[in-house]
DNA sequence: GTAGGGTTTTTAATATATAAAAAACAACAT
DNA sequence: ATGTTGTTTTTTATATATTAAAAACCCTAC
């Protein structure tokens, strides 16, 4: 099989909608290029479209221009409901699924080929989703034999979260150095308040925290924005949440003291006490690295 | 076409090699899994060669195991020289070698298609290629377009150098707190003898810089190693190769400088002095950074 | 019951084929 | 000269085929 023409047909809907949207009978549609450029694919492609629409009888193709012959019907639009997602997402949500659900642990190995019929794709997708995978460092492989889940020890942990220590501190070193006028400090006070405001119902709310807490880093972060700093991030809260997912039932707690430590964290910043908030970003990073350890090693 | 049996070929060379040296007319070979393990291969191999030695009547299998009929003759080895190497190797040198010649610049776009024709390869082995080579950061692609060589400007410099300094810094401070009975201040001491050594014949000498230069950083980093941060520098340093060729006339300049400041920050390190250490590396890794400037960006 | 060899099944490396989509080219008309 | 459309060529996404190599399975003899 070669590649469906999925981006042929949701044009297709796109088009009818805007049509119905913008146009009246008679009017005279846009230019080729200009269609193009408004929904992000080539010419070759909506020129396909229009084809399909003068088939349709909706669009009739005159020496003035692509006349609007009659309003879209229903039965104008395709299903794209059920269009498969492109393949190399349906291989990631699989792959990610076997790691998740635990079929796939620490050091275990597996095939190319198998996970290609599971996901009913083709090895050559899989392989390359592995490949693009390969760089958060969970999977190797070498040459003629299979990959490999690598060992999730206290090693790789540490490793993690000295990269992970680098990076935030030097964020908050960057954040410190802002201007008082800029609008992060103002950012950061909002967040400030969104946690004291979470803080006494967490026992029952201690849920909502994920969000906070990935504002929270984020925002560090975004001060002073480096890709390659980003990219790592990725592979952090991939990690994070892969492992958590277990002990749902000491979520409470550990949700409860991060929130506490953000709160110092933050109090410190906003009072411009460097050394403080260094310090209080230190065993928040601590007790992170500690609790994964706790969680992931047995 | 399908794979080469080239590492089967290899295996019979290195077989016959193995006998010429180990054994006499007579004796008995080891056992299948013994030989495979020997040579890091699997036992299908091994069975394919020696079924290959049998048909040169070197080997005779008899009940008491394999036989050696007659001592390996240069007839029977296989000219593995112009095997071609693996296709993902042409690829990488080749494309290297766009990047290097200057047929690929910053912003330019270039096609699978055509970089498998050129490197005789095909278009899965190619894209596999870039695919990994893209967690570098130089290149990119949006999905159903071309590659693109990232955009090298002050800014993805600035990046770069950001992680950089994070990095050495984070070495430095490691090694700092190394105890004294570490080997590895020895290792610095012999390679600061190295570097005072080589300064008075830089004018003429300067070619041979380049291994002191990885030599010291290597040094600082292996004392606490750590995977991520060692792949960045494969990073760092293909950048540095790939912007320096173009002006090697001053490169005599650009690394007497630098031996200066090896010196001046290893100085400074082995009479324990961190602070002065910090600040001399934080210099030299400004000037690296200001050179590269210097040279990338016209 | 385990080490060795023989046999069969799977898998990885690599090539090639095909349809969809993009890009390049060409021809006009204004 | 520039913007529009029609046509042709190239390229990507994806599947499948083929062979080398690996892994799994099975048998036999000590």
């Amino acid at each position: 099989m070669s590649r469906k023409n999925s981006l042929f047909q949701k044009l297709v809907n796109q088009l009818l909608e805007d049509i119905d949207k913008k146009y009246q009978v008679g009017d005279i549609l846009p230019s080729d290029v200009a269609l193009a450029e408004l929904f992000g694919v080539s010419r070759t492609t909506v020129r396909k479209a229009i084809e399909y629409l003068e088939e349709q009888e909706v669009v009739l193709k005159s020496d003035s221009g692509k006349v609007l012959l009659s309003m879209p019907k229903k039965e104008h639009f395709f299903d794209v409901s059920k269009l498969s997602k492109p393949k190399e997402k349906i291989v990631e949500e699989y792959f990610l699924g076997l790691i998740q659900s635990g079929a796939l642990k620490s050091g275990d190995k597996f095939s190319e080929l198998e996970l290609a019929r599971q996901s009913e794709s083709s090895t050559v997708v899989v392989r390359e989703f592995l490949i693009r995978f390969s760089r958060f460092g969970l999977i190797e492989k070498n040459p003629r034999s299979q990959w490999q889940m690598k060992k999730f020890d206290e090693n790789f942990i540490d490793q993690l979260h000295e990269l992970r220590y680098l990076f935030e501190m030097n964020s908050l070193s960057h954040f410190m150095s802002l201007p008082d006028s800029s609008d992060y400090w103002g950012q950061l006070n909002e967040l400030f308040i969104d946690h004291k405001n979470l803080m006494p119902r967490m026992h029952d709310d201690y849920e909502s925290f994920p969000k906070l807490d990935e504002r929270f880093h984020f925002l560090l972060q975004e001060a002073r924005p480096n890709p390659f700093i980003s990219e790592f991030y990725t592979v952090i809260s991939f990690i994070y949440h892969y492992h958590y997912q277990w002990e749902r039932n000491k979520e409470r707690e550990r949700n409860t003291v991060a929130v506490k430590e953000h709160i110092d964290i933050m109090a410190c910043m906003l009072m411009k006490d460097y050394q403080g908030a260094t310090i209080a970003l230190a065993k928040h990073l601590d007790t992170a690295k500690n609790m994964l350890k706790n969680t992931a090693l047995l």
